[in-house]
DNA sequence: ACAATTGCTCAAAGCGCTTTGGGAAATCAT
DNA sequence: ATGATTTCCCAAAGCGCTTTGAGCAATTGT
């Protein structure tokens, strides 16, 4: 059932039908309604292809991953992308979901300008200097930013989190408990994120009159080994650290192994804390002991980051949103005061 | 530059640059090669919704996930589509990703078979029982499966691995190193992978008579936390086992978390053969003592099933492709004689 | 030599929707 | 009663592509 059968069968042009159903006001009440319970009962629903021609616009948001090889499928990408997909299904609208094929990312992005194949797109994972953001300015496709560019906060749309805080008052928790020696697990530093998390966690430090150690320091993927491999390392120096801060808690897991086996115990020997970013597989509540993390929940970044972009698209001439999002600091059993 | 355009400034019509342009025979050799010169000069990309609407096609792969709010956003399902996304990608195909939102399931297929907003779609996680098939049957919507719909094979589109045989093997080298009790941590039961896992693992105890002993068989979600409550609980029992068998890498986490509390040591005083698919952020070589592990790479599985369903799309009269893969058996140091 | 075939190209008709530019009837103002 | 508005609806033009059905040359067959 299209268009021009629904209109046939009431008697009425296919303009008519179509101003009903999209809610312009110059159509009479009655007409309306029985245009919309017509629709209803034979389930009409208008063919998506025809409308984006005829409109120009996609109804749909793309999602590029990095073409990366190295950089694996983050599973917070995907927690991301699912509260994402969750408004924009709320809102008809579609994910087109790109995986850096052969197609390098850049030529994805100007294939989605050129042919109109979304309405926007959000960057994910943005690096300290990101050539999207000129790619997309220049493209004039509309965007928002999961992240910051650096230290950049004008000229582009985004959400963020607050980072920095987060990672200074994480450490100074620590510092407050008398630790000293208190290491760092980070994400890899070319990304925003990691950069401003190392950037809290210094400047918690020199206000406390602590050196920074960049032996203690360390910036890897966030995975298990890395995890690890990375504390077993800091439980073998001289100067052992007595506190860790974990970028993620995809390092904890192997943070954790790696103090067990050294006979050592969580929350006594070595304080943890770490960012939750609510992944559903990996609990903080669940890890004995209870973990001390700053917790803020991906997946509702991801709806909200969606709003914002249907937002922008809607109503182009709108200021561009941003929002820095506070974290919370959930202390549980594995901080304890230094020994 | 649209077509009309590219038309007139070849002075063609449309229609011999259309048809140059999408390799018919009847266009002079030397025609298409001015008309692919040109193309490619002026960076021409025919406009995706004019093809769509022209053709009825609309060179897109629905991915569904679950509405079910209780399963979570696994990340195997990720890395599959991962896997997929990059043949798709490498073929001109979009993904449409779906996160069931406030729509229910259902009519979300119902939508893209009455829409064709997609060509196809892939069945992710597949129950016993999985209604799915059904649906997408009747809308005539072409479809493949990732895994089996309970033992049925034929009449749908399939790619499994072969998680009986896999976890037969897997139980039967814990029998041959003299192990009799031995744990199961499968995943949740109405799901066709963790049925067959179970009976795989059935299978070989019952060879090598050994009594089934649910007392230390689990089906639950999994995460880490679970794979941690239940090892806590199996090493409380009375008698407890000398091995285990997890049905993910994100349970070995949890259940090597226990064993270490316990002051016990993997591959000596118990055994753990899981089954690793793969994940990037979770390496199975990377655990001490490295785990034994049956592994199968979902990514690589993604791939295989987009590759086949374009097959299908593409030739929709070829019989539906099943392929079953054999899963490897790869011994590290996590397995040793029961003590 | 003429008809039949082949090779290449084109004009025009869709695909199913939105949107422009009227226009007839009903309502209002004077 | 007349002109000016307002209300509601319509025919037709596009959106940018594919595809049908012809048509003109050039080639082939007899």
């Amino acid at each position: 059932m299209n268009l021009k059968q629904l209109a046939a069968h009431l008697n009425l042009s296919q303009t008519t039908v179509s101003r009903a159903l999209n809610g312009y006001p110059e159509v009479n009440a009655e007409t309306r309604a029985r245009v919309n319970e017509a629709a209803q009962r034979f389930n009409y629903r208008p063919n998506p292809h025809a409308m984006r021609l005829a409109t120009g616009r996609s109804h749909a948001i793309g999602h590029v991953l990095p073409s990366d090889r190295t950089l694996m499928i983050d599973p917070h990408f995907s927690d991301f992308i699912a509260g994402a997909g969750e408004h924009y299904s709320a809102n008809g609208f579609d994910v087109l979901f790109n995986v850096g094929g052969p197609e390098d990312e850049r030529s994805v992005y100007r294939r989605y300008a050129q042919s109109g194949a979304v309405d926007g797109v959000v960057v994910m994972g943005p690096r300290l200097d990101d050539w999207r953001i000129d790619l997309l300015g220049e493209l004039e496709l509309p965007f928002i930013v999961h992240g910051r560019i650096g230290d950049l906060e004008d000229g582009y749309a985004w959400l963020d989190i607050d980072n920095r805080g987060a990672f200074q008052r994480a450490a100074k928790l620590l510092t407050d408990l008398g630790h000293r020696r208190i290491a760092l697990l980070n994400g890899v530093e070319i990304m925003t994120f990691a950069v401003h998390r190392r950037q809290g966690y210094e400047e918690a430090l020199s206000a406390h009159g602590i050196g920074i150690d960049p032996a203690i320091m360390s910036s890897d993927q966030m995975t298990e080994e890395n995890g690890y491999r990375r504390t077993r390392h800091l439980l073998d120096l001289n100067e052992r650290p007595t506190a860790l801060l974990c970028s993620s808690m995809l390092f904890v897991s192997g943070a954790v192994r790696a103090v067990h086996e050294k006979g050592l115990h969580v929350g006594e020997d070595i304080s943890i804390i770490a960012h939750d970013d609510g992944l559903p597989f990996l609990k903080a509540e669940g890890l004995s002991p209870p973990l001390t993390t700053l917790t803020s929940s991906i997946r509702e970044a991801g709806t909200r980051v969606a709003q914002l972009l249907l937002q922008m698209i809607a109503e182009p001439s709108a200021p561009l949103p941003a929002e820095l999002w506070s974290v919370d600091l959930i202390v549980r059993g594995s901080t304890g005061p230094a020994r």
